[in-house]
DNA sequence: GCCAACGTTGGC
DNA sequence: GCCAACGTTGGC
């Protein structure tokens, strides 16, 4: 079964422009640090499923866009780069901490779903995102909570 | 730039 | 194992 993700990102570190950018317009999600998110990139998030890409810390705050996961979970080998800036000294080739997926653009929203109309719509009142205090850049979506933002992208 | 919320760290 | 201190996130 196909589930939906939320991935944050800001824009000035990697936006979706530079996801279409990308050679087959497909990137790698490296530098997750936190254990929740690596739990989801790990063990949840299975090929073929759909990701959400939303901007963080930018105007406008917004989902931009969605991706597909084309490969599941793997180490992230960023964490055992010492010249990295998410080198994690803890991780190992042997014992790997850190994963990340590959994903591929599949859409860059033409108008992009604001945060200001995530919130004013009653049925997305749930999404992990609109929580209070959420900083989680790894999110999972309801399907229905898919089909609103996939609706309201083509308003 | 501010600051609330949260996760992590480390002393005890 | 508790919890204060700290660093980071991210909307405003």
């Amino acid at each position: 079964m196909k589930n939906y993700w939320l991935f944050k990102s800001e824009p000035a570190v990697f936006s979706i422009d530079d996801l279409d950018a990308s050679k087959n317009a497909t990137t790698f999600w490296d530098g997750i640090r936190n254990y929740q998110a690596r739990n989801f990139l790990r063990d949840s998030i299975k090929a073929g499923d759909i990701v959400f890409f939303y901007h963080s810390n930018a105007d406008p705050l917004a989902i931009a866009g969605y991706c597909k996961v084309i490969r599941e979970g793997y180490p992230d080998h960023t964490a055992l780069d010492k010249t990295n800036a998410h080198y994690d000294p803890a991780s190992s080739e042997q014992n790997p901490i850190w994963f990340m997926v590959d994903i591929k653009l599949i859409k860059k929203f033409i108008k992009p779903v604001t945060l200001d109309i995530l919130k004013r719509e009653s049925g997305l009142k749930d999404m992990k995102i609109l929580q209070r205090g959420n900083r989680l850049s790894v999110t999972s979506v309801s399907k229905d909570e898919a089909q609103i933002i996939m609706k309201l992208a083509k308003a």
